[in-house]
RNA sequence: GCAGGGGUAUCCGAGCCUGGUCAAAGGAGCGGGACUUAAGAUCCCGUGUCGUAGGACUACGAGGGUUCAAAUCCCUCCCCCUGCACCA
């Protein structure tokens, strides 16, 4: 709508290279974490930016030299995983990326080639983050661009790896194994992304105990999420028709389902299958419980599923619904098998298992309440259950307390061993099986050290946060933030530069960026290789220690020095526990105190038309469209004001435009008046909109010094209008025009950095030849508050009138207001710093009553106007023309006896 | 499960940290009026209940409590949302 307007405004920003600083006075360093650029951002993305943006203009108007940088991030799979789809011919994909092309491109014929070019993924990776470029610039952003790189640049790789070398070196890596959702068929570990409906529906894993029962010359494992119940395990199931294994691993031979053998492949070493069996081989044959060596029979039951942990199931029917109910279907093996109970729960019977299975009157095994009921007595057992006598040990002992030691005891004594398992049955998206497999060897950061811990806590107290109460929020994440896995084995990024066939992981690698900002123009300028960027030349830049040959990289160690730290870093709260924690840990591990963080801004989420954005609903917004559909303003004045900046924000098509109506009307305003110049002869009303105009300037600037860009707003622009309506009213269009005059230098800079181009626009339209952009942001000055405080007081006396007439119905024809005498403001003056001696000192009835009144409305805390009467005389002509009927005030008549009723603050009125 | 956040009038959404000035900001919607040939836009008034004088009553998820006074502080319960690890 805006858009010739906007683009002449940011060809100038960037043909005069205003966003572009060199060290100089007092800096303010402010980022957003750089986007993946796989695709075409949305207005998600564009909340962050625009905050970020509207800051560092408010922070440049301050009078800071302000640095808003960006980069692209493009390390992992994705864009590996969409270049290699779009070779396939996979045409979901195709599609997608034809459809994302259209918003930038109209020729089928170059969108056909576009897309050819995507099976390389560096295409699609550069391609977008020009287009990203392009939109951003399109919204205005202040972005200074010399700064831009992406994280498989050479010189990326240089800094990422000196980083690693640094955190290996005070021993931060750790090397180990590793459960992960892997596909068998790809022979690939599966992110949430390679899941089908892995984003709606969310795999996780289980690490289930498989429990190991004698059995002839080697162990039956039963797989099991409540070790502590194997005290009172009375047999083992098996599924009858299912297909069972027997299969060497560490030295041992094992009987698992065929289904569990094939994890197990993944989850131990040298697994080599012996035999197979049917089910029904197990059924009747006797296996031993390792703790006790009892014998225990193998029976057969339906509800057990081969292809969950280990295909065999251990019975403890006096605590299993499921359990109980399979026994009981068999007669308890015609009365052989009797419930063991290892488990007292408070208000429940010896048998938990069977008093809930009977109260709920369930028939069978296959019975799909038995789920819930499973899960009812896990609850009720775990937070209130005491371990029985028979348990060794762990007699008497909190279920709650004591569930991990019973793990760790039967792993210790060999009685179990770790089985992981899929939280729910998974598939890729190409349909093949997931499984959960171990890594070995892979490394991973060391969040679980103490030592790093605490730096990374007294970082975190030495900062500010927005809001503030995300403070003890980071604690709690540096709490219980473990070890991190860091490499992978494909996508795109860094080597690992410790171990061959390592790529760094994604978020690993995005951790202390900030610092390069600071230093890649220059070293492009001066054309410095990234080969030369060994750890002597990285340690002067960023540690300042000293080498031979370190005045090549002078200037880069100045700017690092001058810019260094980042004053405030933007996000929304979805990176709260991820890469924003390990920004802070990373850098407290890296940097000398004064370098680091300084600040953290946390944005709420985004929502359109009150749902999370997603393809399906169809309610993506890119950020492509906005400027065109929109104008860049009107999205930087909806992002800012229709929610505050930790809330979540909702895109609605009908607020924007009404919003949009209110931006016209500012337009108008603005442009009515160029043509007038200001008054000379000022009244009592012109006074008040300079007055009401400083106050709301000066609360504007107490909101924005926290970064409350919304309440700012609505300052100086919502209710400033309306102040503007209001003078209107009183004083006619025409002074109004020329009145504004005497405020709109300082309103356009004051809203400058939240719609800066028609700032810059109207700004120039008054004969400057700055950039309002580089202007400082106007000063309230002095502020007359008894002005502002009479229009007030004048209108609450309308407000009382217009209360008395819409109860009494009257229509008016005089109206007598009395203001009250001295003697009640000195009553009032009494009351206020001793009630009971003013009540003393009140003469009569109706003073008595009146003092009751006073107190009880608390009228001696208002700003009470000292000249009632004065005031309401100079505002009476418009009192009468809003009422449209005679007023008379103080006047000797008083014919409803009210003149001795009048308050201070309140006048009396009698209406007839 | 673990952690964090929330439930406010028709709807969206401020306020609660620092209790009173809160029937509760700001939008949207709705009703009435002005303007207009009309529609739209804009502006004004209204929008819990009751009330022939500026008031009273009932209200801020439910239930208790603290207090002269609670949407705001404390306790219990119910419900909702977000993140949880290789995914950027």
């Amino acid at each position: 709508m805006n858009s010739g307007l906007e683009k002449k405004w940011q060809e100038q920003w960037k043909g005069k290279h205003i966003f572009e600083p060199s060290p100089d006075g007092k800096k303010f360093f402010i980022t957003v974490p750089y986007p993946y650029a796989n695709g075409p951002l949305h207005i998600g993305h564009g909340r962050a930016y625009t905050y970020g943006d509207v800051i560092a203009r408010y922070m440049r108007m301050r009078g800071y030299n302000v640095l808003f940088p960006m980069a692209f991030h493009v390390t992992g799979t994705p864009i590996l995983a969409i270049a290699d789809s779009i070779r396939n011919n996979n045409s979901e994909m195709i599609e997608l990326y034809r459809s994302y092309l259209r918003l930038y491109e109209n020729d089928d014929e170059k969108i056909d080639s576009i897309l050819e070019s995507f099976k390389d993924p560096k295409n699609i990776a550069l391609y977008f983050s020009e287009k990203i470029k392009k939109d951003f610039e399109t919204i205005g952003y202040s972005i200074d661009w010399r700064k831009r790189f992406h994280t498989a640049e050479p010189f990326y790789n240089k800094f990422v790896e000196w980083q690693y070398r640094k955190l290996h070196g005070m021993g931060y890596l750790k090397k180990g194994d590793y459960p992960i959702t892997f596909s068998i068929v790809d022979g690939n570990p599966v992110g949430e992304d390679d899941i089908k409906d892995g984003d709606t529906n969310k795999v996780t894993i289980i690490e289930f105990l498989a429990v190991k029962f004698r059995f002839q010359d080697g162990y039956i494992l039963a797989g099991t999420l409540r070790p502590e119940t194997i005290f009172g395990v009375t047999n083992i199931w098996v599924n009858p028709d299912a297909i069972y294994v027997k299969a060497r691993a560490n030295g041992e031979y094992f009987f698992v389902s065929k289904e569990a053998f094939e994890k197990l492949c993944y989850q131990l070493y040298d697994v080599e299958k012996i035999e197979e069996y049917k089910g029904d081989y197990f059924v009747g044959k006797f296996a031993k419980e390792p703790i006790y060596g009892r014998e225990i029979p193998i029976l057969q039951a339906r509800f057990v599923d081969p292809d969950n942990a280990t295909g065999f199931v251990k019975s403890v029917p006096a605590h299993a619904p499921y359990d109980y109910v399979a026994l009981r279907d068999i007669n308890f093996w015609e009365g052989r098998i009797k419930p063991i109970p290892v488990i007292r729960v408070l208000d429940m019977g010896d048998l938990p298992a069977k008093e809930i299975v009977e109260k709920n009157g369930i028939k069978d095994q296959l019975d799909p309440r038995l789920d819930e009921l499973s899960e009812e007595i896990y609850r009720l057992e775990f937070y209130h259950g005491i371990m029985g006598e028979n348990c060794g040990i762990f007699s008497g002992k909190k279920v709650s307390e004591i569930k991990e030691n019973v793990k760790d005891w039967m792993i210790q004594n060999n009685y179990a061993i770790k089985f992981y398992e899929t939280s729910r049955k998974a598939v890729t998206r190409s349909g093949n099986k997931v499984i959960v497999a171990i890594v070995r060897g892979q490394w991973f950061l060391d969040y679980s050290n103490p030592e790093w811990k605490k730096k990374t806590h007294e970082l975190i107290d030495s900062m500010n946060f927005y809001p503030p109460s995300f403070s003890s929020q980071f604690h709690d994440v540096v709490d219980w933030l473990r070890e991190r896995p860091c490499v992978r084995r494909r996508g795109l990024g860094t080597n690992f530069p410790f171990e061959e066939g390592w790529i760094i992981e994604s978020l690993s690698d995005s951790t202390i960026y900030t610092a390069f900002y600071t230093i890649i123009d220059i070293l492009r300028e001066m054309g410095i290789k990234p080969e030369e960027l060994t750890e002597d030349v990285l340690d002067y830049i960023f540690l300042g220690k000293e080498f031979n040959g370190m005045e090549r990289f002078k200037k880069a160690r100045e700017s690092f020095e001058y810019w260094y730290p980042v004053d405030l870093r933007v996000s929304s709260v979805a990176h709260l526990s991820n890469h924003f924690t390990f920004y802070l840990f990373h850098h407290a591990a890296i940097f000398e105190r004064n370098k680091q963080p300084r600040g953290i801004m946390v944005l709420g989420m985004l929502i359109s038309e009150g749902a999370k954005m997603s393809k399906s609903k169809g309610n993506v917004i890119p950020l492509a469209t906005i400027a065109e559909k929109y104008s860049a303003d009107l999205f930087r004045l909806y992002i800012i004001t229709n929610a505050d900046f930790d809330t979540v924000l909702d895109w609605r098509e009908t607020e924007v435009r009404s919003l949009d109506k209110k931006l016209e009307r500012f337009k108008s305003l603005i442009e009515e008046s160029l043509t007038y110049s200001a008054p000379t002869d000022l009244r009592h009303m012109d006074y008040y909109l300079i007055n009401i105009f400083r106050l709301r300037i000066k609360k504007a600037i107490e909101f924005m010094e926290n970064y409350r860009f919304r309440d700012a707003m609505i300052e100086i622009f919502f209710n400033f209008l309306n102040d503007i309506r209001y003078y209107e009213k009183r004083e006619g269009e025409v002074r109004r025009k020329q009145v504004l005059r005497i405020i709109i230098d300082d309103w356009i800079r004051a809203l400058a950095p939240v719609i800066p181009h028609l700032a810059e626009e109207y700004w120039h339209r008054l004969g400057h030849n700055t950039f309002v952009s580089l202007e400082r942001y106007p000063e309230p000055g002095d502020i007359d508050f008894s002005v502002i405080n009479s229009v007030n007081y004048v209108e609450e006396i309308l407000e009382d009138i217009r209360n008395i007439l819409k109860v009494s119905g009257i229509n008016p024809k005089k109206i007598y207001i009395y203001t009250a005498g001295e003697r009640m403001k000195h009553l009032m003056n009494l009351a206020k710093q001793d009630k009971s001696r003013a009540f003393k000192e009140a003469r009569n009835k109706i003073e008595y009553s009146l003092l009751k009144q006073i107190i009880s409305q608390r009228l001696f805390d208002k700003i009470c106007p000292e000249n009632e009467e004065e005031i309401i005389r100079n505002s009476i002509e418009y009192i009468k023309k809003e009422l449209s009927c005679e007023v008379i005030l103080n006047s000797e008549e008083d014919p409803g006896n009210k003149r001795a009723l009048a308050l201070p603050c309140k006048p009396s009125i009698f209406i007839v």
